[in-house]
RNA sequence: CGGGACGUGGCUCAGCUUGGUAGAGCACCUGGUUUGGGACCAGGGGGUCGCAGGUUCGAAUCCUGUCGUCCCGACCA
């Protein structure tokens, strides 16, 4: 009798005969995994991202701008998470969870509870106080920090979170792209002076050129608009993609980029840094990055004593990514007829095993063995073992769009299986006694 | 919030102009034949036609209201 290797793994787990990497327990057979893919583009999607989400069964929608994530998405989203802690970690900032829920009260400190708008979700609880679902944390976080940071020398401090978002939006749009409830990573730090706050801004500037970079985001940094949250710098991350919100004017051979709100310069006119002339181009706005001075703490007396026993106002500075935008954006950029061509680094799987025909015994074995290998191997896998036409996997394969995606089928009989890079198209049929040096080797080209 | 469009089974849509008691393809279930790029045959299940009023002998269809969704614009820490 022939046991599946990830069996034989899983009972010596059982046995307590070793720990076992995770990643070889995970059992992602898609019989079993619920990726509802669609045939036809829903009418609801306009754009290539918004389709393709729907079609390859990562999201579907609640409300207008409201959306689930099912699992391939929120692996993606676990994916993008997981850079952009160990970015912020490395520079220092702490992660903390604070509630989207937020008593009137804060907001009225900073008279925020009146100025904000519509886009503020006002609701009463049972005994009719008036809250709101938090579309920002300043108030939050300022509060919770200004009675430990009375001193200059618990200064500067750094956080972040990545957390669930409200703006009711009067427009949402274009799927995850403008939504009224979306996945935010904000960050705040605390300062005693102007510099400190300009090395942290620069540190969150170098970090979010990681995090994009590592994304496999095509983007550029722009001046911005500081916006209603006021403060004296700031500028934004742009995820350059046809369908962009924003407008980016941009010099073609020099450094100056800038958000079309904050300046005024026609295509073609002389670059104001001197280099070049001016572009424009459109953007996903992914990233922001301000100095906010002491707009906040003052309203919400935010005071630490200096080294000369004066009382002064903590300096703040904020830094937010849409980790859901990200998603969108990076698939925006990725895309072709036939699907989502995911960068590896926020594939939600990293290798797709199709079996064409898991009612022929050696097909079925091959491709669960090299299922569990892959596994050892330490990369994730998906394995396609329903009992689905070849050309329904396929297209269903093309759609989800990882990066390799090897077919087990009738090759096995002469003991190959066939590779595809679904970024280039590359196809090679491979010796399964050769298929991990070169899953290994076609899995480091890919971008 | 202004302008436009659309709501008919899980998805895509027809039917509405000219009222007569709801259809197709895909998906799903059963059986069979198939099996390397979204199969075929036979049989079957599933829809108060967004909702509420109204007109009428009779409303998916006409009228009024309302809710929802999408697109353009305004707005957008």
């Amino acid at each position: 009798m022939i046991v599946p290797f990830t069996r034989i793994l899983r009972r010596c787990a059982v046995k307590g005969l070793g720990v076992l990497p995770i990643f070889c327990r995970k059992d992602m057979k898609q019989s079993q995994y619920f990726i509802p893919t669609l045939r036809e583009v829903p009418s609801d999607a306009e754009i290539r991202s918004h389709q393709f989400l729907l079609r390859a069964g990562f999201i579907r929608q609640v409300a207008a701008g409201v959306y689930t994530y099912l699992p391939l998405a929120k692996r993606v989203l676990n994916k993008v998470e997981g850079i952009v802690r160990e970015e912020l970690e490395a520079i220092g900032s702490n992660e903390l969870l604070m509630p989207a829920l937020q008593p009137k009260e804060l907001w009225d400190q900073t008279g925020r509870w009146d100025v904000y708008g519509g886009e503020l979700v006002r609701l009463k609880d049972r005994h009719n106080r008036d809250f709101a679902l938090g579309p920002t944390h300043e108030e939050v976080i300022t509060e919770v920090v200004k009675d430990y940071l009375n001193s200059y020398k618990k200064l500067p401090l750094n956080v972040f979170q990545i957390q669930t978002k409200f703006r009711d939006e009067a427009r949402p749009r274009f799927g995850l792209m403008r939504g009224r409830e979306f996945i935010m990573k904000d960050a705040y730090t605390f300062h005693a002076t102007e510099e400190s706050l300009d090395e942290a801004y620069h540190n969150f500037v170098k970090a979010y050129t990681n995090i994009f970079t590592r994304c496999g985001l095509h983007f550029r940094m722009v001046e911005a608009d500081s916006g209603q949250i006021g403060g004296s710098q700031s500028a934004e991350f742009m995820a350059l993609a046809e369908v962009g919100e924003d407008t980016i004017v941009y010099s073609t051979t020099g450094n100056f980029a800038a958000n079309s709100e904050v300046v005024d310069l026609p295509v073609g006119a002389p670059s104001p840094d001197g280099n070049g002339e001016i572009a424009h181009a459109k953007g996903i706005e992914v990233g922001h990055v301000f100095k906010l001075g002491t707009k906040y703490s003052e309203a919400m007396n935010a005071n630490f004593l200096d080294e000369n026993q004066k009382k002064q106002s903590l300096i703040m500075g904020c830094y937010g990514i849409g980790i859901s935008r990200v998603l969108m954006a990076a698939l925006e950029q990725n895309n072709d007829d036939n699907g989502m061509i995911w960068p590896k680094a926020i594939a939600p799987f990293d290798v797709h095993v199709v079996a064409v025909d898991m009612k022929k015994a050696d097909q079925a074995e091959a491709a669960e063995k090299l299922y569990a290998d892959l596994k050892m191997a330490g990369y994730s896998v998906l394995f396609d073992d329903r009992k689905e036409r070849p050309g329904v996997k396929f297209s269903d394969a093309d759609l989800i769009g990882l990066p390799i995606r090897i077919t087990v089928g009738r090759g096995v009989s002469e003991g190959t299986v066939e590779l595809k890079v679904r970024s280039t198209g590359e196809t090679l049929d491979v010796n399964l006694s050769e298929i991990a040096q070169v899953v290994k080797d076609k899995y480091s080209e890919a971008k």
